[in-house]
DNA sequence: AATGAATGAGCCTTCATTCAT
DNA sequence: TATGAATGAAGGCTCATTCAT
């Protein structure tokens, strides 16, 4: 206000940035927060290790993140954004929309059993009674998108005669990825098996899956 | 207020049991934690509120449970218990097979969309990366159980000519129940939807899971 | 609930209290909580310190009152008893009403400028603006229930024909308390005289309280 | 936004001064102080919402004042020196004593009641015990002031002849002013009253504080 | 000289667990 | 054996102050 006065900007300019704003200490903050979030939970992930694993102080966490829940859910935002890109543009890396399909699965598996993610539901699905805000959006956000665009997927098969037609998209969708899924998330939810699956794994349950859904789905060749 | 009105008793009166031994007060206790974990979570739940339940003192918690952790996974247990019966019964209520499958699927889905099974599940993922014991035990003695006793199940039917050769039973037994819970358990952990589904849904999605099911190991009929 | 069978009482009757009701250690608390608020203010005042002076720990504080407001309060209406009890029988010391009033006026300015009713006042005063509930609630049953009385026994005098009338009693009250503290209460309140008034000082300022007020209110011996 | 379109300034631009010297920053900075203690009291006062209220950065309080300590106490003194002014000048503004006794009155209670008077108040006597520096000094160059001021005035009274005889003029000026203030300004300090008296209150109150002194020190006329 | 991001000590409060009764 | 008052470590968060820019 009183600056106006002076048209030089003298020696306090410089890029400066609002507080909190700096992308590389937020990124380092995360960084700190996915180790502890993911190695202890929410509620046992305390403050005091994150600031630790970040190698900031305790202060400079709410300079960036309101609290405790507000830097979770950008954490998982963050990761959320990171995981989408991948499986969302397999659907388009091949032309023939039944291996499109096949792909989808494959990176939908790969995605969802990694570290991370297995973290992130975990965390998420344990804190969905309390806090059933982030439980939502997470679940709308994450599991529903992807079911969405398989649904939109399987219309335009169905449309391209490549499938016969279908009731419930939204079911089928779900199925699908139900099935790419069997024996391969669950355990890792609940730490039975303690690494994602290798590709030769994925490969096997997915092409059951595509088995099972085109024996009900597929158009049965001639009559 | 003293004893000096008691000319009995002395060191016999009751029963004398080992310490933490009273069935009726632990089931008591259990009761209590029931509600309380089932309400707030497991790092939310606190041992207060759990003896206030329970209205037993806090102090007895601990002749009947060495802490928190043990006493959450002896309520696990028992919940366990009482829930497996329903399901692998219904496996047995019905001569033809192939119903036999689908009363199964029905009753696996009832109990799993149900407000504890659903809070059971939460509590146990959320915890599993810091008590994996935790985690694979309840693995193991629940969904895998049921796992097993359908892979069975499906021998049994191809053995019988009900269904055609099967590769591997341990994932088509895994995909059967995945299918059967498309739609219906997921929205239900993440807390995306917040009462169990109705038997209309539930007959639905388990009607559509038989027939891919089916189409894809069932006999075709003629040729 | 279980034990109403057992119409002994056995080894877990006793003298038990329900949490927080030791008045004892209500007592000590208190005590602890007096130096600690006295030498540093409400804000300054840790509830660690507290319970250090109090030779208790900290949850002990939390069991026996509800955070560190509610101690404050709870500290001050202990004090304001003690304290009221001895001003309010000053009036009915002697029979005659004028030298009461002076009573009243020397028992009133002992115990405003009393350790710790300075203390209380300076921090009853410093929190007022955040929270005024306590400002009000200390000044309604403080300060002007102690007008109160004073205007209900220069009502008796008038009446008596021991005072000429009085337009309006209540400011006459306060301006009787107010000339009995002058010079005496405000230089304590700011901390500029650390130490209470002696016997003679009191004597002086209440004897010229009591000469100002007569000029104006008493009854003029003839002509 | 950048220097290059200013030919002229350079290192040279503006006078020079010393570090904290700007009299424009500091009334910039006691203006928001002002604001944010009266607002909430010395402890909850942060350092923070000063700089923002003073619309300066946090680092330039610090330039300008040794800590927040000393930040408060300069504005207590700028604040004190405003206002004796007003009440000072009112002693000489009616030829007739007494009559310039009354106004007095009437501007030391408006003084006294407004706002700010009672929020600085509130915040030396809340802090007194722990800085008594603080409210000594305010307490010696505040009220006393005043005391001495109106000591003066009716030793002048006296010897003019308007006044009987006074032994203790200190006692008096303290009594006077006392009366001034009967239910005016405790209420306040307690924020038991949360406006300033009306001028019609004020009247009313310093008149019967007139009566009273003049009833005890006015000269008879005759007999 | 001014800035404001960073610091870290410290605050109030909770809670699993113990232990005298 | 059962009780529940007491403990004290630890948690989330704030804020006066510093210091690189």
């Amino acid at each position: 206000m009183t600056d106006t006065m002076t048209p030089v900007s003298g020696p306090a300019r410089r890029n400066r940035r609002a507080a909190g704003t700096d992308p590389e200490k937020r990124r380092q903050i995360l960084d700190g927060a996915y180790q502890v979030f993911t190695a202890r939970g929410f509620d046992a992930a305390s403050m005091n290790d994150i600031a630790a694993a970040a190698n900031v102080s305790k202060g400079t966490l709410y300079v960036y993140f309101q609290d405790k829940e507000h830097l979770f859910v950008a954490l998982i935002e963050r990761e959320r954004e990171t995981q989408k890109r991948g499986a969302f543009e397999a659907l388009d890396q091949d032309a023939d929309p039944v291996r499109a399909l096949a792909n989808f699965g494959r990176c939908l598996v790969r995605m969802i059993t990694h570290e991370f993610a297995v973290s992130a539901h975990r965390i998420v699905i344990g804190v969905a009674e309390r806090m059933p805000d982030i439980g939502r959006s997470f679940y709308e956000n994450g599991p529903m998108q992807g079911t969405r665009l398989i649904a939109r997927h399987l219309d335009r098969m169905v449309a391209e005669g490549k499938l016969v037609p279908i009731a419930d998209t939204g079911l089928a969708a779900v199925q699908f990825i139900d099935l790419c899924q069997s024996t391969l998330t669950r355990p890792r939810l609940f730490n039975a098996v303690r690494t994602p699956p290798d590709e030769a794994e994925i490969d096997h349950v997915v092409e059951e899956a595509m088995a099972m859904f085109l024996a009900r789905y597929g158009v049965k060749r001639r009559a």
